[in-house]
DNA sequence: ATGGGCACCTGGCTGC
DNA sequence: TGCAGCCAGGTGCCCA
């Protein structure tokens, strides 16, 4: 489900409910998520009020004065804040009871999506300390593209995936972004041009922008942490339109696949 | 160092 | 109607 505009989309939705409340108590419902959900949460949390509600590449980062909890929502995980009597959901995994009465809980069907805790600084966790730059953040740009794809032969579809280059791009806006650039997914990605590189990084800017202004995009099942859906699907030019003309110039959209994945684009507006 | 492939899961859809 | 097969928004890890 979500690409980092569904995960801010996430983080600002549960923001203004979580920040300065208190933790009464911690569910864990389903223990066994990527990564076995962190023993000893509700010894850890109860009583701890929510300093922050912060976002890095596409984990969800709560912090405390105690620890921080990293969460991730994986292929298929959505966080929502409900009524505290609300009946749980198949796929409920884990849930933060709060003294609003409220509680936010995650549901996560495939449960490939992970809820760690951390007394460390979590940026230096494992999981974060080998991120690439936010690519909303000024240092996110065509010379630090140029910069990491000098010496790669994959396809610069395959690079954009890859965390440790980019981060907060997946399946969906690194096809969406692309067609924007009017570059080839199959393109090596050492033979990108500066200006490429250029023309690339403002796509992913405007792409990732573009989403998180209209909510994200509504695939199946994903729905805001209000439960409304997002719009961006309706701006999609190429992700899952194969042989539907190009919004641009008619040819069909073509599919391929790349790292046992599918990639589309316009064979007519990206060489 | 880089790159390819697999693994972890459930559910929805298609076609026989 | 049932069932097999395939596909799906992520990413860490193992191996060549």
């Amino acid at each position: 489900m979500p690409e980092l505009p569904e995960v801010e989309t996430t983080r600002r939705g549960i923001e203004p409910h979580l920040r300065s409340r208190r933790v009464t108590a911690v569910l864990v419902h389903e223990r066994r998520l990527r990564w076995p959900v962190t023993p000893g949460l509700d010894a850890a949390l109860r009583g701890q009020r929510v300093r922050a509600v912060e976002r890095r590449a596409k984990y969800l980062l709560l912090r405390f004065d105690c620890g921080t909890l990293i969460m991730h929502l994986g292929m298929s995980g959505n966080l929502r804040v409900l009524p505290q009597a609300t009946p749980l959901l198949k796929h409920d995994h884990f849930e933060l009871q709060l003294d609003s009465g409220q509680v936010l809980r995650l549901n996560d069907p495939r449960r490939f999506g992970s809820c760690l805790y951390t007394t460390a600084d979590p940026t230096l966790h494992r999981l974060l300390r080998d991120l690439a730059p936010e690519p909303l953040e000024p240092g996110f740009d065509g010379a630090y593209l140029h910069r990491v794809t000098r010496r790669r032969r994959v396809a610069i579809k395959l690079l954009l995936l890859n965390g440790r280059l980019i981060t907060g791009v997946g399946n969906i806006y690194a096809s969406e972004a692309l067609f924007r650039a009017h570059i080839r997914p199959r393109r090596a990605a050492r033979s990108l041009s500066l200006a490429e590189c250029a023309r690339l990084a403002a796509a992913i800017r405007r792409v990732l922008s573009a989403a998180i202004r209209v909510g994200g995009t509504t695939l199946r099942d994903y729905v805001g942490a209000d439960g409304e859906a997002g719009y961006f699907r309706q701006k999609l030019y190429v992700y899952e339109r194969a042989g539907l003309p190009c919004r641009r110039c008619r040819t069909p959209i073509r599919q391929i696949t790349q790292g046992q994945r599918s990639t589309y684009y316009c064979p007519q507006c990206q060489q």
